[in-house]
DNA sequence: CGCCATTTGTGCGTATGTATC
DNA sequence: GGATACATACGCACAAATGGC
């Protein structure tokens, strides 16, 4: 590991456990290139990195500042799949069940929307969320073959991204998200527990390589009740 | 302005106006040092800008490679009210009207959520925003009234992040938000053309400033088929 | 396969300017 | 004014990834 990122993830843990309460002063810079033996440059990289991720403050003559608590734990910013998010928040686990799994040919709507060559291949994934013994999530994705290849129905059970970032090693750069409320479909019915929502709240999702070349679509379908949606905005 | 500042700036427009196109790779660190006569570190820094923005994207041994246009445009993240956005999305612009403006000290359950010290005044805020002679969204801000002192309700009826961010220049820092559904209450069926929808979407947003104190807290209350959000979330 | 040139990544030392106290 | 600390910039050295030979 780079030595910068070393002593921000010293200095980050120690903000974490309390060492360095909110509201301290931290050493200066001179004074932490000694106590890390390390040049101004890359103890200041450090010290950016820690104000770019929310954990200190620097002030212009005066030195640099922890950030309270309650303002750090709260960053899960980035990609996320939002199943995973809102297991998290409620500190329970989700039962998912995979209720289609098929390879196809993109059919012309998707073809338009992730701009692909007419005939390309694509694994086509409905996954059920069961929470509390109820349907409240389907997720419905779409990867395209060549990219994701050697995807099964036992990977998609567990994590898909898991195994696209750990085996495949494809690294994601971007998402485009967007979140409405829509009217339950047919397919909605079959596979929640709808009772008597009449909508669901739909996240589309599309997924980019660094490349620029799209490998994902995915709409993920929440019972009204069950959805929720947070994140941080930093500038 | 900052030297690395102005090489970030003259790249940037240079890949804006096709000068530099998608997929093309500008010239080595060493290159640039000499055409902007720069030492390697301020290109450098000027190049994690670019990187850091969605400009470019950096290839060890290979070189800095122009990201597509598509990919450049798209980016409003950071902190925008939802309404801007909704009204860039669609094109349209949305009709304001103040419902409701008045000084209040804090009540309990504001100054638990912004964690305020007991007795801090507020100025709490109805507006309504009415689209194709609809009103469609209600947004109800508290602002703390020692940090933005001299709101009026005229200013409401424009737009209040203008004058926090111009004309008192406070820096905003980041922003929590949640999106959910809810029951529609007694104030969104008075304020708001309802319809028979029984839920609405709303956006709670935490705005906070540099220092780490919260100076905002505002709910975003969106009829079911009028709320869309959009962004792009970068690793 | 190894070798090498190119290019980015990291670390170091230093100098100057500027804001705060 | 002086001490301290952050901001910016320069130059140099070496490491690591890439691609051509």
């Amino acid at each position: 590991m780079a030595k910068y990122r070393q002593i921000f993830e010293r200095l980050a843990e120690e903000m974490r456990n309390g060492t360095r309460p909110a509201d301290s002063k931290l050493p200066s810079e001179t004074e932490l290139m000694h106590q890390f033996e390390a040049s101004r440059g890359t103890v200041r990289k450090a010290l950016d990195l820690l104000q770019e991720n929310g954990y200190v403050r620097k002030h212009h003559g005066k030195g640099v500042f922890v950030l309270k608590r309650d303002q750090i734990e709260f960053q899960f910013n980035g990609i996320v799949s939002f199943s995973e998010v809102y297991a998290s928040m409620l500190g329970r686990s989700i039962q998912t069940h995979v209720a289609a799994f098929e390879e196809m040919e993109a059919p012309p709507w998707l073809v338009e929307r992730m701009n692909l060559k007419a005939g390309t291949h694509v694994f086509r994934i409905e996954r059920v969320r069961n929470f509390d013994g109820e349907n409240v999530i389907l997720d419905i994705n779409y990867f395209v073959k060549d990219l994701v290849p050697g995807l099964t129905e036992e990977i998609a059970a567990r994590s898909i991204y898991g195994y696209i970032e750990g085996e495949l090693g494809l690294q994601i750069s971007y998402a485009k998200r967007k979140i409405a409320a829509e009217d339950v479909t047919e397919l909605d019915r079959m596979r929640l527990d709808l009772h008597d929502y009449e909508y669901v709240i739909v996240i589309t999702n599309d997924t980019f390589l660094y490349e620029g070349q799209q490998f994902e679509y995915t709409e993920s379908r929440h019972r009204l009740d069950k959805f929720q949606f947070s994140d941080v905005a930093r500038r």
